[in-house]
DNA sequence: CGGACGGGTTACGAAACTGTTACGGGGCGG
DNA sequence: CCGCCCCGTAACAGTTTCGTAACCCGTCCG
């Protein structure tokens, strides 16, 4: 069952959360800091309710370190908010923040959101399976890459770049596609930045580097050599 | 040019929408309400940027009943929406949303994802279907090229000469409709090129050069021979 | 028989592309 | 505050691809 993280310094609405998704079927656990809550998020839970009004560390500081985490960067976040005010903040910085609620929660509310963010998950096939190309394996859901049966630790835009090749295994990939894909259809970016992550792949993948195919005037192709 | 339907019931969006397309030379129409949007749907834009808040008819309706429209169901949808919640049913609804918006709008975002649409559309967009003329295999999603079995290499330029011939199996091409098609019409090329690409496309096509025809005075046909 | 046409081939310089390295900025951890 | 890592950019060098021109051949005439 899915794993759900509950942040807030308000211990009543840390037991009313809880109560209500357990009853749900959900795993709870819970932070009344930021600091807990990171360590926790290192469990990588399925879903973070966080309350943005916190002593010590705040909500967006927490988000920021998740964002800056490679491990913890993809876990969706709801925040929760007592002003109004603050929800304009939510949206407005990209924090990748995924959903808000304004207290005082409405339970019906909170479970629709909880029940949203999973639908889209796995409707828009967030649900990342493990790949392996060849002799390359890759784990998402740990952020991992093992090759030849070695773990190597992959840089996130590395990372982002390999997977996505692999999920296209034998696939001609232009450099606009992966910029579309991973830095943002709006990014800012040189095409040429891709040129130089595909060369640190082919570093880290060391005997298996042929595995990524220069395609002249046209991009990638990731594959196992015949 | 590119057609942009825009419909928002609010003048101010519409405007400013409006404004910074045309600035960036797209042909811009407008509604104010989900039935203006559909009867202006039937001339068919190229992409329909949609709020989702409307009065009378929202944009899940206008959705379907593009959808339902056989002339009007392949038109990409870019939603404009104000909640971040809705976010959550733009994607988990399977409406064919292509994306969407978060207001307020930020304008170069906008036009990076309009942009984005169109060159989806023009690259990806269309499932390119391997093509196989004899023994020659064609796999354009790949940029591979099958003879006999055995994997080819085909530069940019004359993969797609032979990709353009195999898709128009047994038909006569000229050499000023091959230069339309993959220089295109603002090429500055002497036609004698594409003979100097036939040329190598036969030397690579080895055994099985025959395929290539060449039609005097009129241009050249792909087709296994008899 | 000579010449005009159309086309096949080859050679070569220019342009286009990519691999790589180095550098500067930013963020995080110590 | 310092140092390390990740990332984006620029610059340089090495290849590959492309477009043309040139030359050659066969055919089809008068």
């Amino acid at each position: 069952m899915q794993t759900i993280l509950v942040v807030d310094d308000d211990k009543d609405i840390v037991d009313l959360v809880r109560y209500n998704l357990r009853k749900e079927g959900f795993t709870v656990l819970t932070a009344r800091n930021g600091v807990d809550a990171l360590e926790l998020a290192s469990q990588r839970p399925d879903l973070i309710i966080l309350d943005v009004m916190m002593p010590e560390m705040n909500g967006w500081e927490v988000v920021k370190k998740l964002k800056a985490g490679a491990r913890t960067s993809t876990i969706p976040v709801v925040f929760l908010t007592a002003k109004s005010s603050e929800v304009d903040e939510v949206l407005g910085l990209e924090l990748g923040a995924e959903d808000y609620l304004v207290k005082p929660i409405s339970i019906p509310k909170l479970l629709a959101r909880v029940r949203a963010v999973f639908r889209k998950r796995t409707s828009a096939g967030t649900v990342r399976e493990n790949i392996a190309v060849g002799a390359v394996e890759i784990l998402p859901e740990q952020h991992l890459v093992m090759i030849g049966g070695r773990e190597v630790f992959f840089p996130r835009k590395e990372f982002e770049v390999l997977l996505y090749l692999a999920e296209r295994e034998g696939k001609a990939v232009s450099r606009e596609t992966l910029l579309d894909a991973i830095w943002g259809s709006d990014a800012h970016v040189v095409d040429r930045t891709v040129d130089v992550h595909i060369a640190k792949i082919r570093d880290k993948l060391g005997a298996h580097s042929d595995y990524v195919e220069t395609i002249k005037g046209v991009g990638y192709r990731l594959r196992p050599p015949a």
